[in-house]
DNA sequence: ATTTAAAACAGAATGATTACGAATTAGGTG
DNA sequence: CACCTAATTCGTAATCATTCTGTTTTAAAT
């Protein structure tokens, strides 16, 4: 996705263009994949000496909550990733490099069957390996 | 499962049958559920006052290890259960009172043909939502 | 150019988890 | 049963991710 329409996306729930929202949507989109607040703090300390964590998180949640990026929990700690803009889908993710690739199929109406009676409000798939260059 | 099962399944991995042990064992056994370690130490200090959070992480990370507990990431804090000895299966849980039910359906060949290359190591499939006392 | 609410800063605080040296204990051996 | 030793626990401090607070800066509307 263009930089210009994460722009747009920002200005329709009235966010500022901040230097440091779109550096970070820059670095997302530079890595398609999980990152965690510290790499993106090492990335982003470069460019500006004194951001604070504070500014990092603060952001990552606006983001999430604006579906620029999608979370997940990885060893303990949330990372986060410029999201898909396709369907409903979940990600196979390589253990070594971080690489994720996206999976298309998913049971959720086999699984509305076998729960019978519960209100579902959301699941998670996550497969885990070595892709095929870190295999 | 009874707690004899649990005891043979500590001595085989030359592990000591110790108070704190059996009495994690038990609680786990008393709610079928996810607990996190607050949780936990909350039911142990009254029997045990003394208690340290070394003594439970380590055991659970223990139990963890040799199969008797299963363990997810739950608002960002790490959750145990009795392990289920069935087969391969996964779990909705319910985000009010943590229940939790087991799905069988799993389709891990439709994912692994849907990535062909990679090496598959692991997976993870949870439902989240309310029960069917908690909707 | 001015204004102001949003955003960022600096650093302290919180909460989960781990680490460590000393003390205790389970379970094997004589 | 008494002793021994490695495993386990204790008590507490340290670490790491994340959040909070009060102040300062800034995007962008007027």
């Amino acid at each position: 996705m263009l930089i210009k329409q994460y722009k747009e996306q920002l200005k329709a729930h009235n966010l500022k263009l901040t230097d440091k929202r779109l550096k970070l949507i820059e670095i997302f989109t530079r890595y398609d994949k999980y990152l965690s607040a510290k790499e993106l703090q090492q990335q982003l300390v470069s460019v500006y000496p004194g951001i604070s964590y504070d500014t990092i998180y603060r952001n990552l949640h606006t983001l999430t909550d604006i579906g620029v990026l999608e979370q997940t929990t990885l060893d303990g700690e949330m990372n986060y990733k410029i999201s898909c803009t396709d369907d409903h889908h979940h990600h196979f993710i390589c253990e070594r490099c971080g690489e994720t690739q996206v999976i298309t199929y998913c049971p959720v109406e086999k699984w509305e069957d076998e729960l019978a009676g519960v209100q579902l409000n959301s699941h998670k798939v996550e497969l885990y390996g070595y892709c095929v260059e870190c295999r």
